[in-house]
DNA sequence: CGCTGAAGTTACAGCGCTGGTAAAACGTAA
DNA sequence: TTACGTTTTACCAGCGCTGTAACTTCAGCG
């Protein structure tokens, strides 16, 4: 049960251990009496590379990095499913980094004490801002998901949120609401996500002739249902009046439909919701959510290309990719 | 921006690799006169470790796999953020891997084609026995997570689903409930998770003097919310009838929570239902769901310690930890 | 029948780091 | 000042693998 190496196989098949090694990688240029003969010293002697040495040597590890703020926030579970899923078919393997949206552990994964560990990074960042990103990290490829403004330097994929966002809005508006909130954006220092998303709702807005109204904007403590739940409630029950509501994800959209219900208040009849995500969960609630759904796997294929040219050795500015989105009709924001 | 080595470190400082070394690791028998002199010339160069050939050296590398089938699953997310957590704060790095159920996936886990890459493996196998499993790997260390018998070779952490089904069951019959179901489980060839959740379920009916009836099983073609919907909507329409019904898993319930509202059947009212695994979804589903809930922590923990264990030389045969669990009780089956 | 070049194979020098151990420097006591 | 014990530092041999370049073999051809 010992270790076996390169070395004893060749000693085992009596050859050299390059040819062995050719072999493993099917290579070209190995005869096929001398391949069958290497392959059946590999099978007796059980041998399996080693990643450490072969890693050592090549400078690559076949190890990506994704670093996001929470594989449990169903979007970002969708996410981690999908990079994981491509990675794999292009041979990579993915090492799971959660930030928790936290300034520090964000600036951990950007300026990692280890080097040589993973071959490329595919970043959410959460608080840091991508400015500050891109002075980081020079050494290993990184390319950053997300929505906000982003430096030339760094290659970027994301999703026009405020397209997405005005066109949720102006759905809504197009079904004859009139006063229109927003919820689930952070209290205080406030993600680009959820300033894009309200940049598009503002537009959206205007462009329906709407007022807008900072008191139909509900902050909650937390990216979660029940954070958005409490913050609706304890709007509503402060006498927030709204006949349509976008919510900035399909959580908060969630915890809006129970705070709306314990309230009496009717979806979409009062008050026509949307979400932002199209997770699983948003065609299992009651009623059914009218989100926002992003091309996912567009998404981790596209982010997967960037890298992998980078790896390749790509060294020109950064890239921006646009992935396409739709709005995805269901109960709690009927068509009109 | 060249990469920058120890030895460069070295000479920079005028001391030995070996030196440079022991204060990267904050060996003690370092001066605090040299220990500053090389951090300067750390800091001064930027240094940053390589993490292959430290690992080449040492033979270990911080990395653990955790193998799933899929983390899409909220289970499998919450399981992954705790294992993610706990295993970084004991200075490892996690692997994802998602297995999807396939057998070929899982079979790809346990024999790894590379050896040395990960220290060791969290595994929650679906379609492999954990016998066929304790009969291949023996070079890295395993933890199996999951509910099935194992063989006494294999550390294995689990809950008691025998137990929590019965619980779940006796449960519904305290409501007064005389017909109840089970839904969930897949066709065909079941994973040891349904297998002992039906049995604790049958265990649950024979306890409350209720019949067991094969008719009272409803299998699903997936895990997933969707499937259970059809799969209970078939059995409806086809007169199954029923006033309980244990799922499952909350994905399950969730499904048959659609399926029920769909056919104007009133929950708990008419149908009491229950979930399985407590996921953040649970408090937020219409009615909210009646759960069991694994303590998802401990059980993190308690596969962490096995595997720095088995890490650290232990080689004594498989030990076994259960993990508590509790029942939940929420709208869709309340008290009695 | 020797020569040329392609095909197949080998030798060897690292990739960057650490463990063990030898050597040096230092401090103390006689 | 010398001998001796202790602390601190340096040296060296790998960890397992691959890239380069050099070598051998052999078919094909003049």
């Amino acid at each position: 049960m010992a270790r076996v190496r390169l070395e004893d196989v060749a000693r085992h098949a009596g050859v050299s251990m390059k040819t062995v090694s050719n072999v493993v990688h099917d290579f070209p240029h190995v005869s096929v009496r001398m391949r069958e003969r290497v392959q059946a010293a590999i099978d007796e002697l059980g041998y399996r590379p080693n990643a450490m040495g072969r890693g050592l040597a090549t400078g690559r590890t076949g190890l990506l990095a994704l670093a996001l703020a929470d594989v449990t926030i169903p979007y970002f579970a969708e996410l981690a499913r999908m990079v994981s899923t491509h990675a794999t078919k292009r041979g990579y393997r993915l090492l799971l980094e959660q930030t928790d949206s936290s300034l520090e552990e964000e600036r951990a994964i950007v300026s990692a004490s280890e080097a040589g560990l993973v071959d490329g990074v595919i970043f959410q960042p959460a608080a840091m801002s991508s400015f500050e990103i891109a002075k980081h990290r020079t050494d290993v490829p990184i390319v950053l998901l997300g929505e906000g403004p982003a430096p030339l330097s760094v290659d970027h994929v994301m999703i026009d949120n405020v397209e997405g966002a005005t066109t949720v809005t102006r759905h809504l508006a197009s079904l004859g609401r009139r006063r229109i909130g927003f919820l689930g954006h952070e209290q205080g220092r406030q993600t680009q996500t959820s300033k894009v998303r309200i940049m598009g709702y503002q537009r959206g807005l205007e462009l329906e002739d709407l007022p807008v109204d900072p008191a139909l904007l509900v902050a909650s403590s937390a990216i979660s249902a029940a954070a958005a739940a409490e913050a609706l409630g304890t709007a509503l029950d402060g006498g927030l009046s709204i006949d349509g509501l976008v919510c900035r994800d399909d959580l908060a959209a969630i915890g809006a439909l129970r705070a709306l219900a314990e309230r009496g208040i009717s979806v979409p009849d009062d008050v026509a919701v949307t979400g932002w995500d199209d997770i699983t969960m948003a065609s299992f609630t009651h009623p059914t959510l009218t989100t926002i759904a992003a091309d996912t796997t567009a998404l981790a294929d596209a982010a997967l290309d960037l890298l992998e040219e980078r790896i390749a050795g790509f060294e020109g500015l950064g890239r921006h990719v646009m992935v396409p989105h739709r709005l995805v009709v269901r109960e709690s924001a009927p068509s009109a």
